[in-house]
DNA sequence: ACCTGAACACCGTTCAAGT
DNA sequence: ACCTGAACACCGTTCAAGT
């Protein structure tokens, strides 16, 4: 049950440290890491964590690196284009590895768009990006450009901008929802017909998953069209 | 000089805590604003703005709708679109209009982020690009597709994944430089073909605002094309 | 080499009290 | 109605000290 019970006590090191970081970060949140809770996790006294770790930035960019380290291996697990494959469907495939490893740690976009220097894991992603691109025919200048109009989706993620939450929920009051229906028609209307369509669908109310790969197959086909009519 | 110097002491309001607020936050960055920084910038002690605002959070909150409330005057302020206009110009010139005002406030787009329900002023801006969205034909279902795919391009940001930084900047290593470009060489190769580049682009490294209208465009290019062979 | 206790300078927030 | 002082439970981090 209790770890701290253990007759031998483990010795800290910063593998222990990351690991138990990511951890955490998953069971609960973000927040739940601090210096204070992650040591006593490890069954020891806040301070002891700064031996492994310079402070709390470096505690974040080395929970980033272990996830990076976990997309890199699942990457590595597709097998590397074949000569003159086609482009678009071994970038899909990356991206979508990508964001199946950090829909296991949704705390890690937050942490890595706080994050402005390029971390060795994160370089090594886009290093395999960059060689798809290559290979498929891309330009440096439109590889570049096409980094800049994937973005975070190059990563396997968006961030949404709201949650609509459960239509007709928190005490439903129709003064307010006729209020809203008279001042924001169309927003109210679309509401509408997605929450009715959410009944056939199988992922609920927003099919992330589904948007994701629209919105990325938008991306990847105008790329397309641009590479062969430049 | 001191605003606390004048004989009558102007009192607060919730106006005036959101506005110094969201002043505070553009001249210096978010985490200036605390509530005792806050507080002593009103020439109040911490305790006085609770009366104002509920707590933190209610008050990051107020600051994004002072945002939004510029974004609406602005966006007014654009002639609505005549009946059966070009909805991807008119698109564009409302996203542009709001990737400007949040230029003035570089610390809104993670407020943003972080907030997960639907201010009013959200839901009013995104009721306007709803609307240039039907009046050019668009289905509710693709307006949705629609607005996921651009997420928050459509408010006019993007978040840069990682800032390259000055190359050949930190004492330019050579030995880190060559081992790079062996380890990584296509990012090495981009990096260094946009590095020459930038000295006839006028904004810079990387010109974010031709980034951003590039995936902008490459967005809308992509919807139009489905609204005409759907 | 590794861990700790006490202390410092910060947070957001409460509560009872002042005018 | 509006503002405040004192206090609480948290942060990250330092520093000198223990083994």
């Amino acid at each position: 049950m209790d770890e701290r019970a253990t007759s031998v006590r483990v010795p800290l090191s910063r593998e222990r440290v990351l690991e138990t970081a990511v951890a955490l970060a998953d069971s609960e949140q973000l927040g739940s890491v601090t210096m204070r809770r992650l040591a006593s996790e490890l069954g020891v006294e806040a301070m002891s964590l700064y031996y492994h770790v310079a402070n709390k930035e470096a505690l974040l960019d080395g929970m980033m690196e272990v996830v990076f380290t976990e997309i890199l291996d699942e990457v590595g697990a597709i097998p590397s284009p074949p000569p003159e494959s086609d482009w678009k469907e071994a970038l899909r495939a990356r991206i979508l590895t990508s964001r199946r490893v950090l829909l296991r740690h949704p705390w890690a976009p937050a942490v890595l768009e706080a994050r402005t220097s390029l971390s060795p894991g994160a370089a090594f992603y886009f290093e395999g990006i960059l060689a798809i691109m290559r290979e498929g025919g891309f330009s440096y200048d439109l590889a570049h450009h096409a980094l800049h109009a994937l973005g975070s989706r190059a990563l396997g993620f968006t961030q949404e901008l709201f949650d609509p939450g459960e239509p007709g929920d928190e005490e439903a009051s129709t003064d307010l929802m006729s209020e809203m229906a008279v001042q924001l028609p169309h927003l109210m209307g679309m509401l509408q017909e997605i929450s009715h369509e959410a009944d056939d669908s199988t992922l609920g109310w927003c099919d992330d998953q589904t948007e994701f790969e629209f919105g990325l197959d938008l991306l990847l086909d105008g790329l397309e069209r641009i590479l062969e009519n430049p």
